[in-house]
DNA sequence: ACAGCACGTATCGGTCTGCGATATATATCG
DNA sequence: CGATATATATCGCAGACCGATACGTGCTGT
């Protein structure tokens, strides 16, 4: 699951909601990071749904204008916290090997 | 980054490996979950290779094979660190934002 | 001796995914 | 009345992963 597709489900996680409003979420969810694109957008919704992680809620007239709601479904959450695990746990294993990592002997050059 | 990607950098944060030592280490550290795969592997390879962040090492002969190492750059340390950092975080607040779901009204049903 | 398997590097094509561009429509602001 | 923000949706390109495939050597079992 890649980055833009988790960050959709975690929008999700609190409440239903709408395109736009996921795409707010998201960036503000990766710190204003991820500026997530509606192509990707509605493509992930659309793989999502298929996989039933998501599905359709309700469709709402705001301001005269359309807004098209999803909501997370229990298999959606479940997948969450598992792929939320994952990503913790490599994360986690990266930054120890980093820091495990001894101060390598400097290859010499114009510090000599 | 794609996961599979960012073990390989990963992998090669402790010390120089080659590529089959590189497969074996992805799967090691990611509890055997993720198998790399050889055309993945050198697809990400040349990535990171382009990037700066990997760089040829040595070969070696090992018993009548060859052996090609890779290292990883101080550029690669930096991008994996940072990288790691990101999904930490983001890992972070997806967990989180599922535990502060409050336990949702059964919608009703059979229960009733 | 020889077959089969593990090790080891490398390429190719299909498929899935993300993204930029584009289209459509309404409300608001200047 | 035009520009901008909100809002949904589709299309085609490019990048990335993966399965298949190819090639070659050493070890092991029969």
């Amino acid at each position: 699951m890649s980055e833009q597709t988790f960050l959709v489900l975690t929008a999700l996680a609190d409440q239903p909601m709408h395109g736009y409003g996921i795409v707010s979420a998201a960036e503000e969810l990766s710190g204003g990071r991820v500026r997530l694109r509606v192509g990707t957008l509605y493509g992930a919704l659309d793989r999502l749904t298929a996989d039933g992680l998501v599905e359709p809620d309700r469709d709402e007239v705001h301001q005269g204008r359309l807004r098209r709601y999803y909501r997370i479904t229990d298999a959606g959450l479940s997948e969450l916290v598992a792929e939320g695990s994952r990503r913790e746990a490599t994360a986690r294993v990266a930054l120890d090997r980093v820091r495990a990592r001894r101060p390598r002997p400097d290859p010499g050059g114009s510090t000599a």
